[in-house]
DNA sequence: ATAAACTTTCAGTAATTATTGAAAGTTTAA
DNA sequence: TTAAACTTTCAATAATTACTGAAAGTTTAT
């Protein structure tokens, strides 16, 4: 496999497994191209390379920015912005995990509370209603936590939890 | 909050939360439902409560059943089938876990191993290419590892987990 | 103040994904 | 074997989501 068709097939199947997880296909999509690029790119680079409208890069990369993962460059002299997205594997699990609690988790842990805490009427349904919504909502406050926790430790957390949990 | 709001309130945001991840809105309904139900339901009762049609709601339960996360029960002398979800959050939550290694952590995995083998061209941009995927590859199969381990301690796994990783 | 070089916005459109509903299929009972 | 009671399938359609491109906006230089 060549260069290019390797670096191809890596773009696109990031891509797609983005739209699994909740970004588009076109966000994924540059985020895969800077992540193997060797310098910050340009918006015209970009585009070209991926073959996607103006717009659609211009929303994405801001998109990008919001979540932390992508950084805009100025070059002294230059009109252009380059843009560059972190580089560093482990950073980026940590900001991609932090963003996902803060977006995705949070929320539903806060409806879950809300449900769970109705009037206890006394009927079978209520029951089961309040026990089983609880029995969630601890689930995902403990994975949350935890998630965070290991996370938070910047410096070779995966290797370090590994070794922790499993001895 | 009376009953049937905070039951409809717990099964829209199951819902619209399935979309975030990748299983649709009626699928993570008809979980949803039969999780907070007391007894199992036949499919009249599922489409009349969630006011989806038949075939959707066949559909969807066949992939639950995919899942492994729903069972169909048959009542003797009945002639409809009746059907009911996995109970125990952490059993549901090692086997979302599992299937999810299986349907998507896997098969990028191994298209990351694809591109980080081709041949190294002595180029900045094929070394830098198979660098990063290189280490995205060895994050993914940590990852996987990791989840696939936490999630195999069938008993009380997230708190076991807890205790070991921080202490 | 004007213009060139760029970026952002957003209404319209295209692409994708989910849902319906009716026809076809299956199982059981008589 | 026929019919009743159910489930499954799938083509058509609806709903959602993503993308385009041109106009509006911004910044910098002269």
């Amino acid at each position: 496999m060549e260069y290019k068709e390797a670096k191809d097939k890596f773009i696109s199947t990031w891509g797609s497994l983005g739209t699994l997880w909740g970004i588009n296909k076109a966000m994924a999509q540059i985020q895969a191209l800077l992540f193997v690029s060797i310098k910050p790119l340009s918006m015209e680079e970009i585009m070209e390379e991926l073959k996607i409208s103006r717009g659609n890069t211009s929303m994405n990369l801001r998109q990008l920015m919001d979540w932390g993962i992508v950084t805009k460059h100025l070059i002294p002299g230059e009109r252009k912005e380059y843009f560059s997205t972190e580089k560093d594997v482990q950073e980026l699990a940590r900001i991609i995990a932090k963003e996902r609690s803060r977006r995705e988790i949070q929320p539903v842990i806060k409806i879950l509370e809300e449900v769970y805490t109705i009037d206890e009427d006394g009927t079978e349904n209520t029951k089961e209603l309040i026990k089983q919504t609880k029995a969630l909502h601890d689930l995902a406050e403990t994975a949350d936590t935890m998630l965070n926790k290991v996370v938070n430790q910047k410096q070779n957390w995966l290797t370090k939890s590994l070794l922790k949990m499993f001895t």
